[in-house]
DNA sequence: CTACAACCAGTTTTT
DNA sequence: CTGGTTGTAG
């Protein structure tokens, strides 16, 4: 059953208009002059331009609640869009606060994603679909490609599902549809390079795939998250009632985060508003971070433009950080060309300057980081405490996150990590939403195929192949095919019987949902246990697996809030987020894209150095374009900070197991002085590098020296010359290997007994020799057979 | 069909 | 270095 009602959404204004006119406005009363023009200018057009903390969520929500307050419209046609499901929940929250009662009936506020989903339920017949289409999540989506190019022959290995993917997406985002895409076929640009000429038989453009892939979504009644919108802008251009109908429906339209918009959602928006022109659109220009992901920053800065006339605040009084920060933040982001020009203000005291510090290594870096992570929370220098709560260290790169977590593991310090990888995306929850799925509808292929075989149940390729091959060929779904398969004796043997319990489990569980005396709980750990799936993590003894059994308890406790499965999995497909939280007081660590939105009084930003920040792939693939967005993430970094903002970089880093050095970033030269101060390291005055012992060895030409040395110019020539000396000369590797590399060829022979190194498995000692592999009996990995060329003889001590 | 070793690629992430 | 995918031996 749809959570969505359409009679709730539509019919049943609870609010009478009436009765709220001659409100009192007190939510006007805490509003600065531009947040209150702002929200009074309810009539046409409005671009509100909202600097990093400026209230801009507290004017959003202040000009619903006068939308509502004043009567100028009813709760339902308020159309407010959001991007993350977090945002949405937060503005209805505080919508309600501030009313002072909860919202009834605000439908229509809610992410892209979600407001289409119900839109296109309503009209899924005229996008060629059933009303209970399903959302197809990234696995499904590639496991589609996946069949469309095994089918086509292509050479997966030249162009992955990934990349097939990847361009069917910016298409979606582009608005561009399959039909459109297909048409230009072989002239356009999406021709596969290199694909005539090799010989694979494929020698078409993604643009077959695409049309392939949607015609196989029409097949499984499905969609993906790009044709949510997509779809619901086709219907839009193609069916002009339907369109006015909403253009009535939704007087009054509001939209957050504006700058993240791709040019779907803003075609989506510009048809909704193209009669009324209510449009009121939040964003900051210079915090669009999503471009990678088809956001389009033109879309706001052409906002005058598609809007003749309107209204244009900039929020510029921010209430966040200090002017030191502040100036920081805004020396970076006037690098920048194309912005709309906003200047933040602040009444804060001066504070303290912003905090430079350049370091030997990566390793360094995260060690004086937890030190002043620790010294700040015991309070110094006439500084009060700081709460662990209260810091973050934001990263380029989740890569760079590992540095911090080895070294607070070590000492001890309490963090958090933000946006890993979530709840509802990890292996042993989809497999388990994946029985879900089966069960409550058994035409899911694409679940179906997931659980076929786990827990291994002896169906392979070949038998899958069987059961695809007898669905296709009887119309059928995949569960049907296996039926009929089966029946036909096509699958023998163990598979065969497991196979038939799995399809006799399914329609046992199929009957049971139907069934009133069986709660939808019971029938989840019913189907995961009849089903083995819990049984198979029991016998897993990888360190992984208690916890997997842990969160399966937990997604069976999830299911509480729903009143049944398919309401479960409906909400699930479209909220993916899952932040509980406990314990006590905690370090956040998390990518500066995670960090957008947040605040913290203590912000430290480490690995400022060039390559990784701004990242090369950026420059390279999307060069000033790419540029300018690393250059609004850094200004989204700095502008996190409410009261000490920290910035870093090491002269050498360990990237994928190899030493590298980097000049430090060059939005460091873009800080301006004045709001800088300049830290001497700690390592060059004894102790600082411990065990290690190259600060003997590394003494003068270390970027170290010249950074102490030029405390006031750390942006002089001179230091970028050093700079670049530094990073000519290959650095030895702090951190001597002891074993040699012998080539093997050369050598060719090895000892029972003699010491070897392999890359993967560590040290171990031969025990056996047969031909070019030997039988080796690692140290940590237990007893393997390897090739030859894959050991290097060891000349540490024999034991 | 499974298990294990070799190979390979490797930002940012929401819905 | 590391995790995910592919290829091959049992």
């Amino acid at each position: 059953m749809s959570s969505f009602d359409e009679a709730d959404a539509f019919e049943s204004a609870s609010l009478s208009a009436r009765a709220m006119a001659a409100r009192p406005q007190p939510y006007l009363e805490g509003l600065n002059p531009e947040q209150r023009a702002a929200v009074l200018a309810l009539e046409g057009p409005v671009l509100m331009l909202a600097g990093a903390g400026t209230g801009k969520t507290k004017a959003l929500t202040a000009r619903i609640v006068h939308l509502l307050n004043t009567g100028t419209a009813r709760p339902n046609e308020i159309l407010a869009v959001t991007f993350t499901n977090k945002a949405a929940r937060e503005m209805k929250n505080r919508v309600s606060g501030m009313l002072g009662q909860t919202v009834e009936g605000m439908p229509w506020l809610g992410t892209f994603h979600a407001i289409c989903v119900k839109l296109l339920r309503r009209h899924a017949e005229l996008a060629g679909l059933k009303s209970n289409f399903t959302i197809l999540d990234t696995d499904d989506q590639l496991r589609l490609v996946r069949q469309i190019l095994d089918a086509e022959k292509v050479d997966r290995k030249k162009w992955t599902d990934r990349w097939f993917l990847l361009h069917i997406e910016n298409y979606k985002n582009r608005a561009e549809s399959a039909e459109r895409v297909g048409a230009g076929n072989g002239k356009r640009a999406d021709r596969i390079p290199g694909a005539a000429a090799d010989g694979t038989g494929f020698q078409r453009s993604v643009g077959d795939v695409y049309i392939q892939y949607q015609t196989r979504l029409r097949e499984l009644n499905a969609v993906d998250f790009g044709d949510l919108l997509l779809h619901v802008v086709t219907i839009f251009q193609t069916h002009e009632d339907v369109l006015k109908q909403y253009q009535r429906w939704f007087r009054y339209i509001l939209v957050d985060e504006y700058q993240d918009t791709n040019v779907a959602q803003y075609m989506w928006l510009r048809l909704l508003a193209a009669d009324h022109k209510n449009i009121c659109c939040v964003g900051d220009d210079d915090q669009s971070i999503y471009g990678w992901r088809g956001a389009e920053v033109g879309n706001i800065l052409r906002f005058e433009k598609d809007f003749p006339g309107a209204h244009v605040v900039r929020l510029e009084q921010n209430y966040r950080s200090t002017p030191h920060i502040l100036g920081a933040a805004s020396g970076v982001i006037s690098g920048n060309k194309g912005r709309l020009g906003k200047e933040l203000w602040t009444e804060a005291g001066e504070g303290e300057k912003v905090r430079l510090i350049g370091h030997w290594d990566g390793e360094e870096e995260a060690r004086w980081i937890g030190d002043e992570v620790e010294a700040m929370q015991r309070g110094t220098r006439g500084h009060a405490p700081v709460s662990l709560d209260d810091m973050a260290i934001l990263v380029r790169a989740s890569h760079q996150m590992r540095a911090f977590e080895d070294r607070f593991l070590t000492i001890g310090l309490p963090y958090r990590v933000i946006g890993g990888p979530r709840f509802y995306e990890r292996m042993e929850i989809r497999d388990a939403m994946a029985y879900f799925r089966v069960v409550t509808s058994p035409d899911d292929d694409l679940a179906f195929e997931r659980i076929v075989n786990t827990p291994k149940r002896g169906l392979g390729d070949k038998a899958q192949q069987i059961i695809q091959v007898t669905a296709r060929e009887n119309g059928v779904s995949l569960v049907e095919g296996a039926r009929l398969a089966v029946d036909a004796g096509q699958i023998k043997g163990k598979g065969g019987s497991e196979l038939v319990k799995l399809i006799d489990g399914l329609a046992r569980w199929s009957r049971m949902a139907d069934a009133p005396d069986i709660s939808h709980i019971e029938l989840a750990e019913i189907i995961l246990d009849e089903s083995g799936y819990t049984g198979h993590w029991q016998n897993d003894k990888t360190p992984e697996a208690p916890g997997r059994l842990e969160n399966l308890k937990e997604l069976v406790k999830a299911l509480e809030q729903f009143e049944n499965l398919q309401g479960f999995l409906e909400h699930v497909s479209l909220i993916m987020d899952n932040e509980s939280e406990e314990g006590g007081a905690k370090v956040s660590i998390m990518t500066l894209h995670a960090a957008k939105g947040l605040e913290f009084p203590a912000v430290f930003l480490p690995g400022w150095e060039d390559g990784l920040f701004p990242s090369q792939r950026s420059m390279d693939e999307s060069g000033v374009k790419g540029l300018e967005e690393e250059r609004r993430l850094a200004y989204v970094g700095i502008t996190r900070a409410e009261e000490l903002c920290t910035i870093s970089f090491a002269a050498n880093r360990r990237v994928y197991g190899q030493w590298q050095s980097s000049m430090p970033s060059r939005f460091i030269d873009e800080l301006p002085q004045k709001h800088v101060e300049v830290l001497t390291p700690p390592g060059l005055y004894g102790g600082g590098y411990g065990a290690a012992g190259m600060a003997q060895e590394q003494p003068v030409h270390s970027s170290l020296a010249e950074n102490a040395a030029q405390a006031d110019g750390y942006n002089s020539p001179g230091w970028r010359r050093l700079q670049a000396r530094a990073s000519q000369r290959p650095m030895s590797q702090p951190k001597e290997t002891r074993n040699t590399v012998i080539d093997l060829q050369a050598v060719s022979s090895f000892m029972i007994g003699e010491r070897v190194f392999h890359q993967k498995f560590g040290y171990g000692a031969i025990i056996g020799i047969e031909g070019d592999k030997l039988e080796v009996a690692f140290e940590k990995a237990g007893t393997k057979k390897v090739v030859a060329s894959f050991v290097s003889a060891s000349d540490d001590i024999p034991f």
